[in-house]
RNA sequence: GGGUGGUUAGCUCAGUUGGUUAGAGCGCCGGUCUCACAUACCGGAGGUCGCAGGUUCGAAUCCUGCACCGCCCACCA
């Protein structure tokens, strides 16, 4: 039966859900709601105090995982826990073009049409990639709004936007302008099959077996020989050096020397550096800076000469001489015999190695020598540590501060050019006479010398060119936007460790030289989501869990709850498939709870507010509970503990607002109490729906829509405020309550113990020795016989005594008792009552002892050892009754 | 190799300044279709908190060392 007519077939009038919460229709009509009514639109200006979240960019060639899932989750929780209370909350989305990964997609299309990026051009590759972009860069936002995400889609912004392009190039500018961007050289992993560079991450360590080649050099002077190991021995071509390490005796008085390079003749120079390990090999290294990036920067420490005997197709160079032409594999075996005609071959080894393959083809990548535009790191880090060391800026947890601090004292420069296509191009003009300068517009002559013959370097910006501007950018920069000034700086930026460097490091020192201010307060690390055995998620090992799956099953609160609530800050996350029943089964919980409160409302009711002189006992302790809840939640979120927060609302509304509260109000909603119990039910779940709202959305959303009006402050949840506590601090009844909640527990107990028939009479006796404690149990006799499905409870002083007793010691001086009649195992009760009287004599030892020990009552706390004479004197007083309850079963 | 995190119930993990008998979810065992919910309810079993020292009246919690596991960075001529 569609949900429509169940509702219209309730008989009182009132709206009657079904029993069951059905995500998938409701997400996307609300979602279509709130999208309507603006809520995700904050205006720029005057007007309530803002709060920022700029997205981490997705690439746009992705789909979004679980990762992404967790991330946006944490920060739509918290925008739409801002915006509830009262700030102008502003979750801007947008997405990256990723450079190198979307180029590849898109040449993996050609390549399945037998073309090659090449074939067709620069001018209309790119057509291609930007059509690629208009048919598939969309999904990604619709990802994120079946997720729940509050983000305000007016402002959606892509990297390669004209807005953000405009911002890469006035950034640009101003950093050649201000010589700090330079071009240098730079080893780089080429894929001479591609012929393309490759990022670190693109060229795959695959472990392999290699040899490792001893050969001997000359020294210049005749003196003898020196022995260095090589895997690549056609490299030798382009040694230009010798290592060793400083403080190697061995080779202590060959510094300053030089060897002789067999086959070539070069004069190469042995150096002193600490990179070399003297434990490895020979302690001697060759040093080719063109091709090895550990030998460069020895070669730019020591000011070696750098030769580079490869073509960009991996053929040996004219740098080579003799073995010019030869492929790398042709040049090394006959380098290799060369060596060994001469008796430079000394030795061979078989060795494991890791060596780069291009992730595309599989081709062994060749470390490069190339030519590639830097930014020099270190005037933009000082304002990006500082931010970090007065305070200004925040990371959570703490730990990662070290990470960040570190790499920004030891920051290296920034290679920012990249030999692909697809990206911002670099925008340095080079005229005829060679005059090379940097333009915001693209210029039509040279500005030094007016030529008109002008070409544009081919490569583009690093990816991360365009990210690092982000925060500002995204808000209009360079134009002075009402936005850029409502907006800037963000607050809260949450996001993985993994691009601590790449992205928001960079992004502190571009906040800082581009709008003189930190582009936000906090920075929260997210932890990493895992498979159920650790592994990362990831296509190729098929293990991944699509977000899209489990919203389909399951819905977006489930897969929003499941992941807040199993994320600590910070630690990675295990998860199956099955984990996110439990946020499916919380939310069908909380709709049932809702079911409850709403069902057989009379017509027309209205909540009220009772006196707090009005409440009962219960009322009184759910509001109590209430109010503690409201209160861990708040100091969660203002730690961002996230998953502690979420854990908080989820225990109040399953274990206190549905175990207790709704099972006491039952018998008393048709008595005279009845429309004050009703009350605190919606009271206390409209509260609820309120702090559970920015974890989940939808549900909360469309029950709060039921409640009646009064209830309701807003037309939204979304926009309705978000709670403070409500002054319900009843420490009294909470005790009581807890003793009710103890003594029903030992009366269940019991009944389970003897396997009592549900329908079964089973007549109890509760003693307590207070005369406070048998007031409450009295007032409650008849829950405690309902909820023990016990037919009648008596409630005494003194415990029965006698024989045929079995007896449940709830605390010191309450005990639940049940006639043994013909209920009991006997054997059975005085084995659990022995392991019980065996269980407190241990912890009544325990006690004894500490109390014994001079030391500990000397210096303790008073507080904490008059708790432990109480707690001894308790636990005497409860062995003493267990003892008799044993007593009284013998002879049975 | 340099950092850094972890080791608590069968599994995945909480446990915030050291202080009542260490908790949750799932799983397991037993019992319930009790009129909000079987995506549920009730009861139960299960832990020498990785190992060894130390500090302390008192340690899962602080310190040291060790053993495994993981991540980041640098990676081996």
């Amino acid at each position: 039966m569609p949900e429509t007519e169940a509702r219209r077939a309730a008989p009182d009038g009132t709206a009657a859900l079904p029993p069951r919460y059905n995500p998938s229709a409701l997400e996307l009509r609300r979602y279509a709601v709130w999208r309507e009514r603006g809520y995700f639109h904050p205006e720029p200006g005057p007007g309530p105090e803002p709060y920022t979240i700029v997205i981490p960019p997705p690439n746009v060639t992705g789909v979004l995982h679980m990762g992404h899932a967790l991330n946006n989750t944490l920060q739509d929780v918290l925008i739409r826990r801002e915006r509830m209370r009262g700030r102008r909350a502003l979750y801007l989305p947008g997405t990256d073009h990723a450079g190198i990964a979307t180029q590849n997609v898109v040449e993996r299309q050609l390549a399945d049409e037998g073309k090659t990026r090449q074939d067709l051009g620069r001018e209309s590759f790119l057509q291609r990639v930007w059509a690629w972009r208009e048919k598939y860069g969309d999904e990604i936002y619709d990802q994120l709004m079946r997720l729940g995400m509050s983000c305000d889609w007016d402002r959606a912004r892509f990297t390669m936007d004209e807005g953000l392009s405009r911002a890469v190039r006035e950034v640009f500018v101003r950093l050649f302008d201000d010589g700090l961007i330079y071009r240098g050289q730079y080893i780089i992993n080429w894929c001479p099959r591609c012929g393309t560079a490759l990022s670190d991450e693109e060229a795959e360590k695959h472990e392999q077996t290699g040899r490792l080649y001893r050969v001997r050099y000359p020294l210049e002077d005749g003196s003898g020989f020196v022995e260095v190991a090589t895997t690549r021995p056609e490299t030798m071509l382009g040694d230009t050096g010798i290592a060793v390490h400083p403080d190697d005796d061995r080779y202590r008085d060959l510094v300053g020397r030089a060897a002789i390079l067999p086959l070539v003749g070069r004069r190469l120079p042995i150096v002193a550096d600490a990179y070399v390990d003297p434990e490895y090999g020979t302690g001697a290294v060759k040093v080719t800076p063109a091709h090895d990036p550990n030998d460069f920067w020895i070669g730019e420490r020591h000011g070696l000469e750098r030769v580079n005997v490869l073509d960009p197709d991996a053929t040996m160079s004219e740098a080579a001489g003799a073995f010019a032409g030869l492929d790398r594999y042709a040049a090394r075996d006959a380098v290799l015999e060369a060596l060994e005609a001469e008796g430079a071959l000394v030795g061979v080894e078989e060795i494991t190695h890791a060596v780069g393959r291009c992730y595309r083809c599989d081709t062994v990548v060749e470390p490069y020598l190339s030519d590639q535009w830097f930014v020099r790191m270190e005037p933009l880090a000082g304002p990006a540590l500082e931010a970090l060391r007065s305070g200004r800026l925040s990371i959570t947890p703490a730990r990662w501060e070290k990470v960040y601090a570190h790499w920004l004292e030891n920051v290296r420069d920034w290679c920012i050019s990249r030999q692909i296509w697809w990206g911002h191009r670099i925008p340095v003009w080079t005229c005829a006479s060679g005059h090379a300068f940097a333009a915001r517009e693209d210029p039509d002559h040279c500005l030094e010398c007016g030529s008109e013959e002008l070409e544009q370097d081919p490569d583009v910006l690093d990816t991360w060119f365009s990210s690092w501007l982000w925060p500002f950018s995204t808000l209009g920069w360079p134009e002075e936007t009402e936005d850029l000034a409502t907006f800037y700086p963000t607050n809260t930026l949450v996001t993985a460790s993994e691009i601590l460097f790449f992205w928001v490091a960079r992004m502190v020192m571009a906040g800082y030289y581009c709008m003189g201010e930190c582009p936000f307060d906090d920075v929260i690390i997210n932890g990493t989501v895992r498979d159920a055995q650790g592994r990362r998620m990831s296509k190729s090992l098929g293990n991944g869990i699509d977000p899209r799956e489990v919203i389909d099953e399951h819905g977006a609160d489930a897969l929003r709850f499941t992941l807040v609530a199993s994320a600590p800050t910070g630690t990675d996350i295990h998860l199956a498939p099955e984990d996110f029943k439990q946020g499916r089964n919380f939310a069908n919980k909380l709709w049932n709870a809702a079911r409850f409160a709403l069902m057989n409302l009379p017509a027309g009711f209205r909540p009220e507010a009772p006196a707090i002189t009005d409440l009962e006992e219960p009322d009184r302790w759910i509001l109590h509970r209430l109010d503690e809840t409201t209160r861990r939640v708040e100091g969660a979120l203002a730690a961002f503990r996230m998953n502690e927060a979420v854990q908080a609302v989820y225990e109040f509304l399953w274990h206190d607002y549905c175990d207790w509260y709704i099972e006491w109000s039952k018998p008393r909603l048709d008595g005279p109490a009845g429309d004050r119990v009703r009350s605190v039910l919606l009271i206390a779940l409209e509260r609820s729906l309120r702090l559970l709202h920015p974890f989940m959305p939808f549900v909360t959303e469309e029950l709060w829509q039921q409640l009646p009006d009064a209830l309701r402050e807003a037309d939204s949840i979304m926009v309705a405020p978000w709670p403070d506590p409500g002054g319900w601090s009843f420490p009294q009844e909470a005790e009581a309550m807890a003793l009710l909640q103890d003594v029903i527990g030992a009366a269940r107990a019991l009944r389970a113990r003897y396997d009592v028939p549900p329908g079964r009479r089973a007549p109890m006796t509760v003693a307590a020795e207070t005369a406070a404690d048998r007031a409450t149990l009295e007032r409650y006799a008849g829950d405690i016989a309902r909820l023990s499905s016990a037919s009648e409870t008596r409630i005494v002083a003194d415990a029965p005594r006698g024989d045929g007793i079995a007896g449940e010691v709830v605390r010191s001086g309450v005990e639940v008792a049940v006639r043994l009649a013909d209920l009991v195992d006997v054997e059975r009760e005085r084995e659990r009552l022995g392991s019980e009287i065996e269980n407190l004599e241990g912890l009544l030892g325990a006690a004894r002892g500490k109390l014994a020990d001079e030391r500990f009552v000397a210096r303790a706390p008073a507080a904490v050892v008059e708790r432990e004479r109480e707690k001894a004197a308790d636990l005497e007083r409860s062995l003493e009754r267990l003892g008799e309850l044993r007593a009284s079963l013998e002879g049975h």
